[in-house]
DNA sequence: CTCGTTCCGATGCGCTTGCATCGGAACAGT
DNA sequence: ACTGTTCCGATGCAAGCGCATCGGAACGAG
């Protein structure tokens, strides 16, 4: 038997440089070099691990996807007591990865998100992640409503494109995050409230 | 004095090839070269009508900025005789470049904000067409509600993100512009809902 | 120790990139 | 017709790209 290489925690390794780069310079800067230097291994040696850059690059964003996910689920499992409310403000704060500390994930998700847009193999990896969000916001808004939501997958659906576009928003500048936060927190609050048509409109 | 060229029609036709190409292979597909030959110009005529290809890109986003907020204040100025809910309605709807025929638009829009949370410059230019959007919206929330709507910047601000990333959630193809206008839609009418908080909350 | 197998660093190839250069075409004024 | 000015198509260039190749290092089994 030849040598052994834990391939999984060096493929990982190199998605993580994928993320610097792709973070510092969007996805145009990210080259099979550059990511060689910065994951602090040859090029063969990436190589090796992706037969194509386009190989690369889809694991690199299922490992992003995969993170925020997971780190989602966490914070739901680390606080179970709380009220559906909380924990579905929480949630979704979370999902806009609003946190200073996760300023750069969330640019790198976007960067992958504009490229999925035209390209198939990554258009999949990130419907995949939303998927996965949007079911577990399904499940938050059921329980959280009494009676239940008629629309949960509807509800769903908005609270994540809402959470995405203010993500987007912190990201140029143009909101801050103390705002979005605000918006998102209003957008909940309105949740609890029965639709009342017809009223005060022009 | 020398042969009369029309720069400012070549700078756009040069501009709409950028923009074809991004639409199609995204902003990393967009070179010199194939944005010449898409213009159907030589690439020294390119490189005379921009110094750089940041600055063609500028302009090209500055282009596609323009072109959207002209057509969404061409249809608020079309139909001056709507309810107030409804401008709002068909202004956000045209924002989120829902039609079928923007598609290709809303494509090369999310390029470019992906890069422009990047890239200073690009970021500058799509602040300013936000901006421009966001006061339009302001003035159509202050006119829409009565009494005023007490936070019509912030209410613009909401609009705007969910408007953004039910787009975003339409290209990637993990909704119909049917439940993305829904969205919308229902999202608008709970404008004029009175807040009601400590109802039906678990 | 000697294989047999697995791994990878270095190197190079063919191509493309953004940009610089420049000779000459295209006109307006004289 | 000549000249002066403006423009641009063609070409070249250095750098960088993704990818293929391969000799040898590294290690376990015998």
């Amino acid at each position: 038997m030849p040598r052994r290489i834990d391939h999984d925690s060096r493929r990982r390794r190199i998605a993580d440089a994928v993320c610097l780069l792709a973070d510092e310079r969007g996805l145009e800067g990210v080259t099979l070099r550059d990511v060689a230097a910065r994951a602090e291994v040859s090029m063969g040696a990436v190589q090796r691990c992706f037969r194509t850059k386009e190989e690369m690059l889809v694991f690199a964003l299922t490992h992003v996807g995969e993170r925020i996910t997971d780190r989602v689920r966490a914070r739901l499992a680390a606080s179970p007591t709380r009220s559906a409310r909380v924990s579905l403000g929480h949630t979704l704060a979370e999902v806009s990865l609003l946190a200073e500390e996760h300023r750069a994930e969330a640019r790198v998700w976007l960067a992958f998100v504009a490229q999925a847009a035209v390209t198939p193999a990554l258009g999949r990896v990130v419907r995949g992640a939303y998927d996965e969000l949007r079911a577990l916001l399904v499940r938050l808004i059921t329980e959280a409503t009494d009676p239940p939501h008629p629309r949960p997958e509807r509800e769903a659906d908005a609270l994540l494109a809402l959470a995405d576009g203010l993500t987007t928003h912190v990201l140029i500048g143009r909101l801050s995050p103390e705002a979005a936060l605000e918006i998102l927190d209003e957008r909940l609050t309105r949740l609890w409230e029965p639709e009342r048509p017809g009223t005060r409109r022009r």
